[in-house]
Order: structure tokens, then C-alpha cells, then sequence
DNA sequence: TATCAACTGTTAGTCAGTAACACTTTGTCC
DNA sequence: GGACAAAGTGTTACTGACTAACAGTTGATA
């Protein structure tokens, strides 16, 4: 599961790597995601056109991280057995987030901002949802030694959306609210969805 | 809200956007979504590339069908006043797709299958969702008099996410299941997210 | 050091989407 | 019915994302 090995090989290829997504970032934040060319973002890197695409599949796949994942599914392994599976999420999501804003707070508000406001990287997240709600299906069944059930879906699902209606009012409100405290409040309006 | 005129100028333009719309779909169909060129699409159609972008924004638009949100805005609408919000989108819901099913459900199963096993139209879709979930929570916030509150759009979001479950688990089984039965499992599953 | 594999750049191509301009057709006003 | 403005369309040419092929270079390894 870890790197092969750290040679100067894997060095550089992950120098190169960060290089790309940092100057991705940089530009798309100054000059907006459409305004910005792979060519710029290449160049800036000091790397070509055709490396970019060998490190990043699209345009899009730079903005995305997909780090968090795993956390979240070590924390809905992690939850007690005596818990039930909407308590195991709410749990897991509001630690990981709170974890995740305690370290990188700025840059998640950032990057989410420039999500939202970029209609190709709105859909883009979403295609991302659809993986992760399976990811949170499979975490909580495995969790249970069950199977993944319509049920487990459809919670995931909701999950997914009120974590997504938490991270739009975030932004919405330029950050000023406290993440956590937004994403619990979405899990109290799934706990009481007839109100 | 009804068409300005059925002049000459505008049956020509419904038939040749139905014409558009009928093409692109046979040949997603029958040669895959990503094998189709907009070119192949517009030929078949008998007009050009650039007509063809003048009556749909992009290749993948030409998928998506929105004239169903208007029918399940005014089911909202029409619900009593005495019923709760989760159980105003499960009337509605369940009804529109009822409806939907009865007179469209082949074609229906076509193309959400296309949606779903396409990746650049999954993306499309969950776009798609984003501003059908604000179009739920204003009609409901509009039945009750009220502004648009972090719960309701949770609810929404919820509730999609419970939609886009059922869809997905009636692709999954081939269109077996009867479409209208998973949406009701799906909201009971909603309304037991503890279980 | 010699060799092999991996990494990279160059070139040239496809396809989605846009802009500009000229041409045809339709609705309308006398 | 004919002139005129507006809407709709096709042609051409362009940008930008993305891919394939090939050649050159650099790191790993013996």
C-alpha cells in the first residue's frame, strides 16, 4: 500500500505532481477555472502539455482530492458496534470534518468556493458523490458483516446530500459559520425530516 | 406560459428539435454515447453542427429532459395544506413518477440506463439534481409561506438522494421492480434513517 | 559502464464548442 | 402583393481539451 520505494524517480514524480495541482490551483483561483488553459497551468509547472495529462486524467481531476475518503472510512470503522448506522456516520462526518478544518480550513473553503462556482466542477463532484455514497454503503455494511442493502443506500445518500447542503451555505456565508457545527445541524435536519 | 405561436417559423423549430433530440438518442443507443460526434448527430438530423448547438447547449443536454420538474412543482403546489413537508414530496413524488411510468416508462428506462453507464452524463445529472433540489425546497417553501430554511434544503437534498437511489437500483434490476414501488421504499427508508 | 525501463517532449490529430459573416426564409406593415 | 426587418441557417475558421505515435532523455540495475 506504500510508496515502492523513495527513489529519486518517485521523488520527482511526486514533486512534479504537487507542482501541477499547486499552480492549478494558484491560477484557477486568480484568473477562474475557465480562463485558465492546461497549457498555462503546464508552463507554470515547467512540465508540457501531454505531462499534464499523465499525471491528471482531465482538467478537472486536479481540483478534486479524493485524501479525505479514507479517513472517513477508517472513522465509520472505528464507531462502537452498539451505535446504529446513522449515528456511525454522524459521528464519523462530523469528526472528519472537524478534523479536516482544523488543519486545512482555507484551502477546503477555497476550493470548495471555486467548485461551486464552476458549473463543470459542480458536476464533476457530483459523479464524485455517486462513488463515495457507495463508498459510505459499503463502509456501514461491511461495519455490520452485512450486506449492502436499498436501505444503507438511501441513508448514505441523504447523508451525502445534507454534507452537500452544509458545504454550499458554508461557502455561501464566506466561511463565517463553523463547519462542524453547519454539517451536525444537517445531520438534526435528517434526524427530523418530518418537522 | 404556453408557446408565443404556432406560426410557421415555430412548428418548424419543435420538429426540428425533436428531430435533434430523437437522432442523438438512437445513436447513444445503438453506438455509445462517446462514439457519437455532435457531426454524426446533426447529419442525421439534417442540419448542421452549428444548428445543432443553437438548440442545445452542449452534446450532453441533448440527454436530459427537464419537463418533468414543472409537472412535480405544481404536484407540490396541489398538495393540502395540512400535510408535512417530507409528506408533501412523497405524495408528489410518487404520483409524478407514477405518471411518468405509465406513459414513458420504456423510454424512461433507456435513458436513465444511458445516463447512468455513462460517466460525463452521470456528472450531467447530478448537476441537474443540484437545481432540482432548489426547485423542491422554493415550491416548498412557497406552499407554506415561508423562506427557504437549511432544513427543507436538506430535506430536498435527502429526498433526491433517496430519488436517485431507487432510479439507480431500477436500472440495476432491468426495469423488473415497478419504479413506483422503490421510490415509496425509499421514502420509507427516509423516514427510518435510524434503524 | 552498459543496458533497460520509465519518463518526457514534439508533433499531429479528433472532437466539443464559439464567433463572424453571408444567405435564406418568415412575419408584418403598408 | 411587395418591401422591409427579424429570425434561422450554413460556411468557415478558430480555441481548447484530450489522445496516439514516436523519438529523446534520464533514472534504476547489474
Amino acid at each position: 500500500m506504500s510508496s515502492p520505494a523513495p527513489g529519486l524517480r518517485e521523488q520527482r514524480k511526486a514533486r512534479t505532481r504537487k507542482a501541477i495541482q499547486e499552480h492549478a490551483l494558484r491560477l484557477f483561483l486568480a484568473n477562474g477555472y475557465d480562463a485558465t488553459t492546461v497549457d498555462q497551468i503546464a508552463s507554470a509547472a515547467g512540465v508540457s502539455h501531454m505531462t499534464f495529462f499523465r499525471y491528471f486524467p482531465s482538467k478537472e481531476a486536479v481540483v478534486e482530492n479524493d485524501e479525505y475518503d479514507p479517513l472517513l472510512v477508517d472513522l465509520i470503522a472505528a464507531q462502537p458496534a452498539s451505535l446504529g448506522p446513522l449515528a456511525v456516520l454522524r459521528t464519523a462526518v462530523v469528526d472528519g470534518i472537524r478534523e479536516v478544518c482544523a488543519t486545512d480550513r482555507e484551502a477546503l473553503l477555497a476550493r470548495t468556493r471555486l467548485v461551486l462556482t464552476t458549473p463543470a466542477l459542480r458536476g464533476r463532484q457530483w459523479r464524485n458523490g455517486d462513488a463515495t455514497q457507495r463508498l459510505f454503503a459499503d463502509a456501514l455494511a461491511a461495519r455490520a458483516d452485512g450486506e449492502v442493502t436499498f436501505a444503507l443506500r438511501v441513508l448514505a445518500s441523504a447523508v451525502l446530500g445534507a454534507l452537500s447542503t452544509a458545504l454550499t451555505t458554508w461557502v455561501e456565508g464566506d466561511g463565517v459559520e463553523d463547519l462542524p457545527s453547519l454539517v451536525d445541524r444537517g445531520f438534526d435536519a435528517l434526524a427530523h425530516l418530518d418537522s
